[in-house]
DNA sequence: ATAAATCCTACTAAAACACTAATGATTAGG
DNA sequence: CCTAATCATTAGTGTTTTAGTAGGATTTAT
């Protein structure tokens, strides 16, 4: 059970562009910041963008900003962007009808089901201005806990 | 973010052995009925017996039981055995230290924390008889959507 | 002894993950 | 117009995880 690096680039990347006061930062820049590979980062914001959560622009001094404001971006959106669907469970997955054929097989759907949804619910609660605020309450008073 | 096969066939498993009225049961049986590979079923007992969670007989005409009684087992007891702690994200686990140096990376850690607890608890507080229980209820009220 | 069962460990095929690389498209500045 | 910076897109690749196979060793009822 495991949201993999996608979602925490993603989320980290987004914290950096909100973090530079700039209008728009480029790639090179977060990637070169993060300690990221560039190519991996851009597949990324590709999803982003299509998600409509940045916007970029290109050429000469381009890059991306937030296509909206903090607070009407969700963790949950970034995290579907990235990795697609949240399903604890293969068997939630709408798309892939084949699983779930076999009703004992999945007597726990109705448990994966509550979890998930559970789940999807708390990230979706949480903005990416939450976030923000809670890293800047974080720095002034690291509570000794190596992070 | 998702749960493996394990985890599910060994819930089935367990469900399929209380189901049974007998003592015990044989993997021969268990994967029999599920359809499923008895040597890899074999493995997740392994693992649940030594969590405890089943005992077993040896030669013929053994198998396996209950350790203990369905309340106090926990779907989270099951799924820890086959699968191991549960981290939503790789840096929440305490054994690779190496994960979360880079502090910047893991803004959103205190996020997944509470995410993860939050699905631990979930899965502590829901035991075996609750499974079963419920499983019954479907049986008899099936209500249209397709499992 | 034999057959039925668990125990244990090593191996393997397939999928997912985490990138790398290369090439194309767009645009600002000179 | 040219060039360099930047995003866009797609193909390929090494590593890890997952899911399963395989086979021998051990135990035990008959």
């Amino acid at each position: 059970m495991k949201l993999t690096t996608r979602g925490n680039y993603a989320i980290s990347a987004l914290m950096e562009l909100v973090a530079t006061k700039e209008q728009h930062i480029s790639l090179k820049q977060i990637a070169g910041d993060l300690d990221l590979s560039e190519n991996y980062l851009r597949q990324l914001f590709m999803e982003l963008r299509k998600a409509g959560i940045v916007t970029s622009v290109r050429g000469v001094g381009g890059g991306y900003f937030l296509a909206k404001d903090l607070e009407s971006i969700s963790v949950l959106d970034i995290i579907t962007a990235v990795e697609g669907e949240i399903n604890v469970v293969p068997c939630l997955d709408e798309e892939s009808e084949d699983n779930c054929l076999r009703t004992d097989q999945c007597l726990a759907r109705n448990v994966w089901k509550k979890l998930n949804d559970n789940v999807v619910n708390q990230l979706e609660s949480l903005s990416l201005s939450d976030l923000v605020s809670e890293f800047d309450l974080e720095k002034e008073n690291p509570n000794g806990k190596k992070l």
